[in-house]
DNA sequence: CTGTTAGCGCTTTCAT
DNA sequence: ATGAAAGCGCTAACAG
């Protein structure tokens, strides 16, 4: 017997999964439910314009067939799609995170899908990102800042979708805008540490993006103002901001000046850096040292003492921006406010409030 | 003239946008460069397959005209993307923007384009979403775990591209896995604990995801194994982690039982609330009470004690799932170890580091 | 190196 | 309430 052949033997070759499913499409689902493939269309995407019978029909033939609409065939017959695109340049603080928080909480409830692409600072990469967003034919986007390239600023400017501008503000958006001043901001934060009392002020940055350069602006007009200011009490680096990156700033900046008695972080991340070494180091924060960060991120409240920091509106800005561009894509007709300046709000925590302000004299 | 800043609220009616621009297409290019549209679409994608000439010409026309390629139409037409698809869960911790840069770290230099979509935790937002980026054929997926609805593994299951799942380890993943396994990471922690001679030690966890539910279960399991678990000393949330929360969990968990002598804590935002709330009481920590957190943050290093921590790959994980992807794709036909399991490292640090722990006593 | 032809899978428009 | 016809803008396949 056995003249056993190969028939027997299973070779369990597994195929590539991308040779899978040989793309059911609305004509497959519309033979098995017999009926034409205009008819499955409307039953998925308007099902009161079908019966109720014929729908019962088509749907369970989707089921059966397992079809996925082709999005690229829709997109190219329509013309639209529901994608609001997000542009963030970075997703590794909570700050954006808050403000996505916002946008996904107002997408919520709507037809409309959000796409994030993070370009990490890169201003190029945002360029990339916006083409790549644009090819796609969005219902809308949104973007961060204002401090795109020439090119980025055509793109945007030429785009046949509406578009909002978030986290800062300006005077000539490319369409909707709704943000704050980062000037403002670090004004009312300087005011603030000389109304304390410091008198030798000093600033550090991470990451000094435009709106962080801006901030510095704010803090350095005041200090000089004032008459305190000192350029050698600024540390700053392009690297990215945390905690790690906030002791050593501090570190540098109280090699160069020891007897700098405040410091403006340019983020929350920042400030607890500068506080934690300066109770490794023994400052006394907020007597011999007074810290203020930006941002108010959840943790600065619970430190202690807890960080005086500007209070930013990023859920508000995410979710009211989202508001704006559903607004303007729907009823393009309607006034609308398109250009929303949000107030910030200094918050002021243990890391600035000293017993005896009056009793530390200048130099 | 000077008028100190005051806030304007500006009502500029913008006539609609999204008329603007009829459309440039391929052929307008084409004709204007005098070519075909073939021709253009070559200078585009293969610059190398036409002439230096030719392609400056149709290079100039495309600046000229504001072409912008319909991406819509090239994916009908060649049936792919260049899109990798990444499905998480959150992005308020840090610990998927560390998957994420490494994500994108092995995506530069490559022709792939990441899109994010955050599920928030919402197995059926997720499976929305799986589905919103299955319609847009990607050339890959990237997903967070195992724990999927039943539709979305169906759909996952019957995808036309490569996925990878992440952030977890099991037997038997959809196609490819790269992750760590969450119960042995908690059997390390808890492991150390005892070590440490702590003999009441309590969990406190919020948003407990299936990930977090294995980790109270590798806690349990060797607390139960060495006799030393207690029930009431485990309190968890649904709500979301932050280090608010912690401060919350463990003033609930020393309320109920006030002998509690470490924590392990679900996540390091966690250990720094209960770390700071901790020494806001004026406990000794590490002395009187332990504290292990999870992932070992940044800034869980620069706590005053540091805390304690288990360090998961994530920056690793994202860069290999990416990586992993990629080759699936380019070369199905190679051999590739399609089940990663990465492993944890528990970093001892300040937070349970008792000078002298054998002094003290059990009960 | 460049062009011609023929769709991709869906939706729009116009009938019935 | 349902269907037929005609593309949407691009690329693959095959010439030349």
């Amino acid at each position: 017997m056995s003249s056993q052949t190969s028939y027997y033997v299973y070779f369990t070759y597994m195929e590539p999964r991308s040779l899978k499913n040989k793309n059911t499409t609305l004509d497959d689902v519309a033979r098995a439910a017999d009926v034409s493939a205009i008819t499955v269309s409307r039953a998925i995407r308007k099902p009161q314009m079908v019966s109720a019978k014929v729908r019962e029909r088509v749907l369970a033939a989707i089921d059966r067939l397992g079809y996925v609409p082709d999005a690229a065939a829709s997109t190219l017959a329509s013309k639209r799609t529901d994608m609001i695109g997000f542009l963030v340049p970075s997703l590794t603080n909570n700050v954006f995170a808050d403000v996505l928080r916002g946008v996904y909480d107002a997408c919520d409830s709507t037809p409309y899908n959000v796409q994030i692409a993070n370009f990490r600072y890169s201003p190029l990469d945002e360029e990339r990102m916006i083409r790549t967003f644009l090819r796609q034919k969005p219902a809308g986007l949104i973007v961060t800042g204002f401090d795109q390239t020439t090119e980025a600023k055509a793109l945007l400017e030429a785009a046949d979708c509406r578009i909002v501008q978030i986290m800062d503000s300006q005077d000539d958006p490319v369409d909707l805008m709704i943000g704050f001043s980062h000037y403002t901001s670090a004004v009312d934060a300087a005011r603030h540490l000389i109304k304390q009392e410091y008198r030798r002020p000093g600033f550090i940055g991470a990451r000094m993006d435009p709106r962080a350069q801006r901030r510095l602006t704010g803090f350095t007009d005041v200090m000089k103002e004032a008459g305190l200011f000192d350029p050698r009490r600024v540390v700053t680096t392009p690297a990215a901001s945390s905690i790690g990156m906030g002791t050593q700033l501090f570190a540098d900046l109280i090699a160069k000046k020891p007897d700098t008695d405040a410091i403006f972080c340019n983020n929350d991340d920042l400030a607890a850096g500068v506080l934690l070494e300066a109770q490794r180091r023994n400052i006394d924060v907020p007597e011999q040292l007074g810290i203020c960060g930006f941002n108010d991120l959840e943790f600065s409240a619970h430190f202690n003492p807890g960080l005086t920091s500007v209070a930013t509106p990023r859920y508000e800005t995410g979710h009211r921006a989202f508001e704006m561009l559903q607004q303007a894509i729907e009823s393009p007709d309607d006034q609308l406010d398109g250009k929303i300046n949000l107030s910030v709000r200094l918050v002021e925590r243990g890391s600035t409030q000293r017993e005896n302000s009056s009793s530390f004299d200048r130099d």
